[in-house]
RNA sequence: GCAUUCGUAGCUCAAUUGGAUAGAGCACCUGACUACGGAUCAGGAGGUUUGGGGUUCGAAUCCCUACGAGUGCACCA
């Protein structure tokens, strides 16, 4: 919090925070005039239609001062405008105090804001597991908005101080791996007496075992078919088809280490890995540390042992045992079966702890979609039940589902977009839109350089098309609308960094440089705008740190992109006659760059020079 | 049925966390010194914020209720 600081030209909040700076005059402006302390002094920026940079409201005030919203508004309007070198102008609708800044404030907002980066201070260090994925099939849009989400929040947390732990857990064994296992063996020789690879086949190694696993359920569909037209019940048939009971018996192998079984899982999974490789680097991340299931599986059981002991956990007579949730609004859960095997939720009790002692992280946030909400709660709640001292610090990031036009993606009905085949789309829709670009730059770029560029704009679009949506929300994936580079969209804002780095690349060649400390000018309305909305990154980021939500920024970058491009309309930068008036001009459309650029960054999104 | 999330322009999304006449983009019209980069900008049209109550000086936002949609309610993961 901000100390009390008196107002005026020797002492004041800093420069870069405007905002305190209003809010500790309005504060003494009250304290001199009426003789009370108000604490929470709130301010919002002044609506377009209205004269004025920030609006304070004053009717929160009549009660306490006994007077009219507008007479107090009028009266503190005044003493500002009289007592302190912030406030140029004001003027009073109804209960709405707004106030214009004097040039010379800006000027050194500007100032302040070129030259000074104060690096966050250290609040601790945090995991961020995402994307999650099963080794039995590649990645598909719901991962890329599970992965964008994932890949931003880290890079937002890690601006707001936190030392970042990306973590990956990995569903790597289970009935649906050995579907694929079963299918490749049964279906994975060649004519020619070989077994197809990914090389032979051609295919990425995840698309590879995907295409057994399709396979497999073909196969799995047409026996149940078959046990149906002979007269045995759908249900039953599901559960005799011979396919599933042999990829039970296959599983039964695993677990006890069948050496043949595991070979072939070893084998399976090291080019599904690879696969998976692929896809993150094109699209950006990485992860610090990846959990296997088949490692972890069978973590927990000491917990519940613990929670029996704690009294937080009862048996019951068939030996089963479960957690009362009912205080907490939720319900019973069992945590370990009668026959004394683990649930999802013991395994998630033992996976917790190892990540706490693995790493001493003081917040742990899962990126797992809405389905699972319930579920969180339900092993939060445990570990507080537990004592956990980290239990306040998890965090589970719920983000809705990604719809089709079409309606629901289901992996059985074959509407999945799959992650490769998107990001090749996108790429491709961006060398298009560049070919129907009037004035791009693309005859500039080598081939290399465009495939490069395609990537950035393609992936750009993608990416920011998919954070822009508040993450909790359940969203729309229009392909159309994805791949757009017009309005409020990535490559509308890349567009806007490549804009302003040619201009300073211009300036540049002209000569021009920026003097630390800037001439005073008198700046034009949307000058104002720009620079209200700059001094505002900082606040921002924090918001989007507090809350994990990568969709704040995404919708200041375009904020940002929007007012800038309007200035650019608006005046002139190196056809403007007047040298100061240049300089300032320039220096904000440096700044406007690096900020973009900035927040484009936390988005995981790249920016170009030229586009 | 119970729990939970949501419902804003034709469509996709915002709304500084309770503030002014609810804003953007797409689509549709109209315009902008052959351009400091037109992948841009300006303007027009488009709304009973699902309906109905309530709290408040003030509600898209908080409470209740009805309707509609998603998700979860396995000794699956």
């Amino acid at each position: 919090m901000h100390p009390k600081t008196p107002v005026g030209p020797l002492n004041r909040p800093h420069r870069m925070d405007l905002q305190a700076q209003l809010k500790a005059a309005i504060g003494q402006a009250i304290t001199t005039i009426y003789g009370e302390t108000v604490t929470d002094i709130t301010l919002q920026p002044t609506k377009k239609e209205f004269e004025g940079l920030y609006t304070f409201v004053t009717f929160p005030l009549t009660k306490a001062l006994r007077k009219s919203p507008v007479e107090i508004g009028q009266t503190i309007g005044q003493w500002l405008q009289e007592n302190t070198d912030v406030v140029s102008r004001f003027n009073v609708v109804q209960g709405f105090l707004n106030l214009s800044v004097a040039d010379s404030v800006w000027t050194d907002l500007l100032t302040a804001l070129r030259t000074e980066t104060p690096a966050p201070a250290h609040r601790g260090s945090v995991m961020v597991e995402f994307s999650s994925p099963n080794t039995n099939k590649p990645l598909h849009l719901g991962h890329l908005r599970n992965n964008f989400l994932g890949e931003s929040v880290s890079r937002i947390l890690e601006a707001n101080g936190f030392d970042v732990v990306r973590a990956c857990i990995v569903n790597d064994r289970g009935i649906h791996i050995c579907k694929s296992m079963l299918a490749y063996q049964k279906f994975g020789q060649l004519p020619d007496g070989t077994w197809e690879t990914p090389e032979s086949a051609g295919l990425k190694g995840d698309h590879l075992i995907g295409k057994y696993y399709v396979l497999f359920d073909k196969a799995y569909k047409a026996e149940i078919e078959q046990l149906v037209t002979e007269g045995v019940d759908k249900e039953k048939a599901e559960k005799q088809a011979p396919l599933i009971l042999e990829a039970q018996a296959m599983l039964r192998r695993w677990e006890q280490g069948d050496a043949e079984t595991v070979a072939l899982w070893k084998q399976m999974n090291e080019w599904v890995y690879a696969g998976f490789d692929a896809t993150y680097r094109k699209i950006g991340t990485h992860f610090d540390k990846t959990y296997y299931e088949s490692q972890t599986y069978l973590l927990g059981k000491e917990v519940v042992e613990e929670g029996l002991q704690k009294g937080v956990f009862y048996r019951k007579d068939d030996n089963s045992v479960w957690i009362d949730l009912t205080a907490e609004g939720l319900d019973q859960k069992l945590v370990l079966r009668s026959d004394g095997t683990s649930v999802y939720i013991t395994q998630d009790l033992g996976t917790t702890d190892l990540k706490f002692n693995d790493f001493k992280n003081d917040r742990s946030i899962w990126v797992v979609g809405n389905e699972q909400d319930y579920h969180f709660q339900v092993l939060f709640s445990i570990m507080r039940r537990l004592g956990r001292p980290y239990a306040e610090g998890c965090y589970h990031l719920s983000y809705g589902m990604v719809d089709l036009p079409s309606g629901k993606m289901k992996s059985r009905e074959g509407t999945v977009v799959d992650a490769d085949d998107l990001v090749s789309t996108v790429t491709e829709a961006a060398r298009t839109a560049a070919d129907e670009a009037t004035k791009g730059k693309v005859d500039e770029f080598t081939a290399d350089e465009q495939d490069i560029l395609f990537q950035m704009v393609g992936l750009g679009a993608l990416k920011y098309f998919l954070l822009k949506v508040d993450a909790q929300k359940r969203m729309l994936f229009n392909p159309a609308e994805s791949v757009d580079v017009h309005g409020h969209t990535g490559p509308f804002i890349q567009y806007t960094y490549a804009r302003t780095r040619s201009i300073m690349r211009k300036a540049a060649e002209q000569g021009l440089a920026i003097p630390a400390e800037l001439p005073a000018v008198s700046f034009h309305p949307s000058e104002q705008q720009l620079l209200f909305l700059l001094s505002q990154y900082t606040q921002r980021v924090a918001e989007a740190g507090d809350d994990y939500a990568p969709s704040y920024i995404a919708q200041y970058a375009y904020e940002l992109a929007k007012t800038f491009n309007q200035f650019y309309a608006d005046v002139s930068i190196l056809n403007e006659p007047d040298a100061r008036m240049l300089t300032v001009r320039l220096a904000l459309t440096d700044l406007v760059g690096q900020t973009i650029k900035k927040a484009m960054g936390l988005l995981g999104i790249e920016v170009p020079e030229k586009m």
